[in-house]
DNA sequence: GTAATATATTCACTTTATTGAATATTTATT
DNA sequence: AATAAATATTCAATAAAGTGAATATATTAC
């Protein structure tokens, strides 16, 4: 009926149980009330980068977003509008809203030089693990926004 | 002839050379080798949101100041995983760390159906105006994570 | 390898979106 | 207010997108 929907569903479904393959996703589709061909699933699945992967529990239907650092990267490289710094601390400016999302990404990288963060809505301030070394932490912030 | 094509071009259009109405916009179109009704360039204003606003050099067609609600209206629909509800209130589960962005969309919205948000890492609570219309609101929700 | 299972594609049909000509409505001018 | 100008809407036609049944291809199991 509604593809939007239908393929908002198929999301869903797919994170919170497990679909070893397109006849099992068409039967929970099915029991959320939404009927649908299999030859349109097969499609919904290559628009939404649906993955058919081996695990230890078989085969499995994976989200692309079930691996989100790269997805995220990205959201983050539009979030933020400036990197600016004292010679103490640095403040990065976002997207009205999108503060504590960048803020989440830096803290999650591994062996960062970056002591914490403190989100507002639209500000970050970054404390550097050394404030002698502002220049590169903001380097280093800079190359983990970039895609490359 | 193509739509996308067309509206990028009234942007660019618009961008760089001043029309007073319709009639000029359309003219200039022609100029660039794209001819349309005039029907049609009165939904492409409408679609753009390009208004016509009285300045010192007399009438001219604007267009709307790059709001960041729009890109971040993209954002926010790669960043839920899923929605859910019981009798009375809504789980959104995100992206990690991006739950609080989400939240944030959802409550600058006008005349929303929504009560309120609380915002944790990866998950939303979403309280509706009234339990009595949570599918109501799910739908609200999912509308207007939408692009179209 | 072959059989069984899973997914993708083709074809025919339906639904939705896009469009221009004509017309109606709204907005500006005098 | 009357008229002119500009924009929006209706209607009918066309184009594009979405869909399922059947079928072909690809993948996994044996």
């Amino acid at each position: 009926m509604n593809k939007q929907v239908r393929q908002q569903k198929i999301r869903e479904i797919l994170h919170r149980r497990e679909a070893g393959n397109q006849h099992d996703l068409l039967r929970l589709l099915d029991e959320a009330g939404i009927k649908v061909a299999q030859a349109t699933l097969s499609r919904d699945c290559t628009e939404l980068g649906i993955m058919r992967s081996k695990g230890v529990h078989g085969y499995r239907l994976v989200l692309p977003e079930e691996n989100p650092g790269n997805i995220i990267k990205g959201l983050v490289e539009v979030e933020v509008l400036s990197i600016q710094a004292n010679e103490t601390a640095i403040i990065i400016k976002t997207l009205p809203g999108r503060a504590h999302g960048v803020g989440s990404f830096l803290d999650q990288l591994k062996n960062s030089p970056i002591l914490g963060t403190i989100a507002g809505d639209d500000t970050l301030l970054v404390i550097p693990a050394s404030v002698s070394q502002i220049s590169q932490v903001i380097s280093y912030i800079q190359d983990n926004l970039s895609k490359n």
